[in-house]
DNA sequence: AGCACGATTAACT
DNA sequence: GTTAATCGTGCTC
């Protein structure tokens, strides 16, 4: 696609801390491959999830069948079903042994834009890809995933390096969602995203 | 075995 | 701004 080669993101990017993935992930390309066709799209905005004691984690409830994945090994894929609806895909961090993964909330399509379009059409082009549980779906992610090696081309769903975006590009805020979650992990600022682009 | 709720989305007033 | 949709998970009984 463009000038860099399709250079896949290794685990020990992952085995770092999770704030400095969450980050660093901006810009990286998460890339889906189905029947022999990409589909992909430049990760736009992303969330921490840190350990047992961040109150927002699901982590904070232990090793349970749900989240022995963020226990495991770092570059692996973390998808949880919410609402009733919606996949969500996060990516395992630090070490192994301690919980934490980064939420990919969105991303801007980049390839396969035909079949995103037959999954998300009915939507806004703008509106494609903008949310945790959008990009799942123009991504066709689901349970199946849950536990692969994003390291890795063989299932289908990996990250390559992209673009580093200056800080001067970022914002950075609390994270979305957690209306229940008791102060000060509510109001974190583990959530990092790209400045509108063009 | 039963229950309350959620790292959301889309449609509607 | 409000709300229905929809079910796995973890907790309580």
């Amino acid at each position: 696609m463009n000038s860099v080669v399709n250079k896949i993101i290794s685990r020990e990017y992952y085995a770092r801390p999770t704030l400095t993935v969450a980050r660093e992930l901006l810009g990286a390309v998460l890339v889906r491959l189905e029947n022999g066709v990409r589909a992909s799209g430049i990760i736009t905005e992303t969330e921490a999830y840190v350990g047992e004691s961040d109150l927002g984690c699901h982590a904070k409830a232990g090793i349970t069948p749900r989240t022995a994945i963020m226990y495991g090994m770092p570059g692996s894929a973390y998808i949880y079903f919410n609402y009733g609806m919606h996949w969500m895909l996060n990516a395992v961090t630090e070490k192994e042994g301690f919980p934490a993964a980064v939420l990919i909330r969105a991303i801007q399509p980049l390839e396969g834009l035909e079949i995103i379009a037959v999954r998300r059409g009915r939507q806004l082009k703008p509106k494609w890809t903008d949310g945790p549980g959008k990009l799942t779906q123009a991504l066709n992610i689901n349970k199946s995933f849950n536990g692969v090696d994003l390291c890795s081309r063989e299932s289908g769903l990996w990250i390559e390096a992209g673009e580093s975006i200056s800080d001067e590009n970022v914002t950075i805020g609390a994270r979305v969602g957690l209306n229940s979650v008791p102060e000060p992990w509510k109001s974190m600022p583990w959530r990092f995203f790209i400045k509108t682009r063009e």
